[in-house]
RNA sequence: GCACCCGUAGCUCAGCUGGAUAGAGCGUCGGACUUCGAAUCCGCAGGUCGUAGGUUCGAAUCCUACCGGGUGCGCCA
């Protein structure tokens, strides 16, 4: 169940026929702020004293009447100006906790009525180059985001749009014919390519001839010339074999490998369809949109942009505005799908509102949505910069390793205290598990939508808010059992809510579904961090005031042996929802 | 010129679409390990929510203006 959802509805009921009112109308829900005033609050009664000219507070009293009958109520109290202060009932909360365990899966998470099929098209590097830090928001939140969709029942198909097309391979081609070096492709092929790129462009800009041998080798290319073909061909097959161990390291991976050399040959024929609609004509040689004549439904603020949206280039090479729309009629007519997110940097917005724009315009009905997300800043505030020769560069396999290191060092210090019982061969894996945990959650755990600032120091910390922070309760957890000599699974309760901090647990356990089904459709990821973070907090809590294996009587030791059971298993499901591993000791 | 985003504790950030006395982490300072794991817990300090108006029972949140920072806008992706 959705508990926010259930309780908004069995209260919008409630003001309805409390007030006798023709249509129903919203209870205005909202979790309370301050435990003072209870668990949820009702704010309906203040703005309907407003429309119905009476007293909100004599509303109010009546709305709590009404659901003070019902089954999940403690108590309901009227407050201040007109509010009403929900207070849950313990064995009420306590049995959808209890219930949940019986669902391993889902943990009593009801899934969506009509399931959809949404496309989601995330971390998208370009062929030939490093993935930088900058790679990692798109990958990560695509990845937590499109695992938030599937637990809630959704088809998800992943898809990597790679920047496998345009004009750097005329630059790549001709560069490595005259700086390549077999060998270093081969060992370190990356590296190898960008020198080349590096050296190319730099000679480009000084040198016509060489400039224009690249745009005769990318128009070879593009037409399909074997030779430049089979070059191409090699620099997608190594950048990703180095892609992929980055994916393997960060434990994401994708259905498609779509990228936008796929698309080539759909592209004349979207340009000529554009022109046919009268939605694009040409301009100066090239093709454009111009958004101030054409006709049919335009956003207002496309309306009034002077500048067009160009879909060809003079030369006649198209552009990934074209290769965007191209994509979008494939995702329809091929993929039949209901909806594509696009999780790409925000500095995009503009190229994606047109982009559907024009899908629109040619009767694409399906859900579009950019997912932006805010820049990378370095430590001085501006755009961190990988390509620049000031400072080493910060790639992600860089960070990764970092990450690996540190958190080897402290699994080093557990096991020198003695606190920790874990063989030579097991650390790899739980540096691996603890150390990309951290830089994940030290990731998902800003608002998408804002800009922030990269802190290596901060992103590989161990302590308060951080990744290792929930993990450390999840292996707690799993010690209680270990040490308890039974499985966690056979902890099936029932829960009995005896102490203030198994009341505080239990709200925030039954609030899980609520998280995800957030994420899932506001694309936040960062609502589930909070909450896992609250739960980890709260078990903390527990953990201090509660003992679970040395409780007062058997049926506490059983209620508390399922709390724990509860939260772990959430725990571990909602860290997995981010894409972070939960071992079992750390 | 047009469009968009952001100003919240010393620092990094939340604040669930308008609710009550604005919350965390880091950092500082002070406490808690013979007791289910101290990557933990408890406590102290820290705020004109950029500024000024407006909307209303009620504003960090919505509107307007201004100040400050950033981004994007014909032939890159």
């Amino acid at each position: 169940m959705l508990l926010e959802r259930f309780l908004e509805a069995r209260a919008s009921a409630a003001v309805q026929a409390a007030l006798e009112l023709a249509e129903p109308t919203s209870a205005l829900l909202r979790p309370t702020q301050d435990p003072r005033f209870g668990d949820f609050q009702l704010n309906a009664a203040m703005a309907l004293g407003k429309q119905l000219g009476r007293p909100p507070r004599e509303l109010a009293e009546k709305i709590a009447e009404k659901l003070r009958g019902e089954e999940f109520v403690a108590s309901a109290e009227v407050a201040g100006p007109g509010f009403v202060n929900l207070t849950l009932d313990d064995a009420f909360l306590a049995k959808l906790v209890t219930d949940g365990l019986g669902d391993a899966e889902h943990l009593g998470v009801t899934p969506v009525d009509a399931p959809e099929k949404v496309i989601i098209d995330y971390s998208g590097p370009n062929i030939a180059k490093q993935m930088h830090v900058g790679h990692l928001r798109s990958t990560i939140l695509g990845d937590a985001i499109a695992r938030a969709l599937e637990f809630r029942g959704h088809q998800v198909i992943r898809d990597n749009h790679l920047g496998d097309w345009g004009t750097q391979y005329g630059l790549l081609i001709v560069g490595m014919r005259e700086f390549g070096d077999a060998k270093a492709l081969e060992a370190d092929p990356i590296v190898e390519l960008e020198r080349v790129y590096k050296l190319a462009s730099e000679r480009a800009k000084n040198d016509e001839d060489f400039a224009e041998a690249a745009r005769r080798e990318l128009k070879k290319l593009q037409d399909g010339d074997p030779e430049n073909r089979a070059l191409w061909k090699r620099f997608v097959d190594v950048t990703r074999r180095t892609i992929d161990e980055i994916y393997a390291e960060l434990g994401v991976r994708f259905d498609l490998y779509l990228g936008e050399s796929a698309y080539h040959d759909a592209l004349a024929g979207v340009v000529r369809t554009l022109e046919e609609r009268g939605i694009a004509r040409e301009d100066e040689g090239a093709k454009a949109v111009f958004w101030g004549e054409v006709e049919g439904e335009v956003p207002a603020k496309l309306r009034k942009q002077k500048e067009p949206f160009l879909v060809q280039k003079r030369d006649g090479a198209y552009l990934y505005s074209t290769t965007d729309i191209a994509t979008v009629l494939y995702r329809r007519d091929e993929l039949g799908v209901d909806r594509a997110l696009y999780v790409v940097d925000h500095r995009q917005a503009l190229h994606f509102e047109q982009v559907f724009a024009v899908a629109r315009l040619l009767g694409v009905t399906m859900e579009l949505v950019h997912v932006g997300f805010g820049t990378v800043l370095g430590a001085d505030g501006k755009p961190l910069k990988t390509r620049d020769a000031s400072g080493a560069a910060l790639t992600l396999a860089v960070l990764l390793r970092q990450a690996k290191e540190r958190a080897a060092e402290r699994i080093r210090e557990g096991m020198a205290e003695g606190r920790l019982k874990v063989e030579e061969h097991e650390i790899p894996s739980l540096a691996k598990a603890v150390g990309i945990g951290a830089v994940k959650y030290a990731d998902l755990m800003n608002n998408r939508t804002t800009d922030y600032r990269f802190d290596l120091d901060r992103m590989v910390s161990f302590t308060g808010n951080a990744g290792p922070y929930l993990q450390y309760v999840h292996a707690r957890s799993a010690s209680i059992f270990r040490k308890a000599g039974i499985d966690e699974a056979s902890a099936v309760g029932p829960i009995r809510v005896t102490a203030p901090e198994e009341a505080k647990l239990v709200r925030r356990l039954v609030r899980f579904g609520d998280a995800v089904e957030k994420v899932a459709t506001l694309y936040l990821p960062h609502i589930l961090c909070e909450h896992l973070y609250d739960l980890a907090s709260e078990f903390n809590a527990f953990y201090q005031a509660c003992k679970v294996l040395d409780a007062e009587d058997e049926a506490t030791k059983q209620s508390r042996l399922a709390l724990v059971a509860a939260t772990a298993r959430q725990m571990r499901v909602g860290l997995g929802l981010l894409g972070i591993e939960a071992p079992e000791r750390m």
